[in-house]
DNA sequence: GCAATGATTTACT
DNA sequence: GTAAATCATTGCC
């Protein structure tokens, strides 16, 4: 049981980060309330070549956090309502991030479900890349935080994921990305309810 | 300064 | 299946 150090995320293949990232512990403790669950979904956004990526349109405001080094949160509020929680990753200048699409609550459950507005736990909890931000309080003031801090972190428990669950496939909602939207840069533990996505 | 739009979810027709 | 909710960032005036 240990945290993610700084050079997991430093490295400079993304995909393989995302890739490795699944079955991992997702921890925030803020607002009083300790939240984790068990990575189960990741996107990976690879740069300025990639057209899916918000720094396909070159170094703004928004996308400074990307261009940083990795390890730190990339928090992106969309579609005017949902928090969307990235993981920064390669070095400085290098604009590569990994989208949490979902995971598999573990600690916290009372409180994803005070954040959520629901009453009890189902699969709707933290599946889908809106929900996980919402569920585990994630907001845009948080943008930048660093991974290994005390209040955001990722931990790996020794879990080991079979490698052949572990399934790569073509990103979701990115269309308007032509042929890159066909990347496999989606990676998703293949039979987890927890899953976004059509069953 | 103003208008267009998107890494989505939810509720309704 | 389709539409509405809802706002920061962006690009153009």
């Amino acid at each position: 049981m240990q945290k993610l150090p700084l050079s997991f995320y430093q490295r400079r293949q993304v995909a393989t980060i995302a890739r490795e990232l699944l079955g991992k512990i997702l921890v925030t403790q803020w607002d009083g309330m300790r939240t984790t669950g068990r990575i189960v979904e990741t996107e990976a956004y690879e740069g300025e070549e990639d057209r899916a990526c918000h720094a396909a349109k070159g170094r703004t405001g928004r996308t400074e956090v990307m261009y940083g080094t990795g390890g730190r949160a990339y928090i992106y509020l969309i579609y005017g309502m949902h928090e969307m929680f990235n993981i920064v990753t390669s070095g400085e200048g290098e604009p590569h991030a990994v989208l949490i699409r979902a995971v598999e609550p573990l600690e916290g459950i009372d409180a994803m479900l005070e954040r959520t507005g629901k009453k009890k736990a189902d699969l709707t909890l933290t599946s889908g890349p809106g929900r996980v931000g919402r569920a585990f309080g994630f907001r845009r003031t948080q943008n930048g935080t660093s991974l290994i801090s005390e209040e955001l972190h990722i931990i790996d428990d020794g879990y080991c994921l079979d490698q052949n669950l572990i399934v790569a496939g073509p990103r979701i909602n990115v269309d308007y990305a032509g042929d890159h939207a066909h990347w496999p840069y989606r990676f998703y533990v293949k039979g987890n309810r927890f899953v976004s996505g059509k069953k």
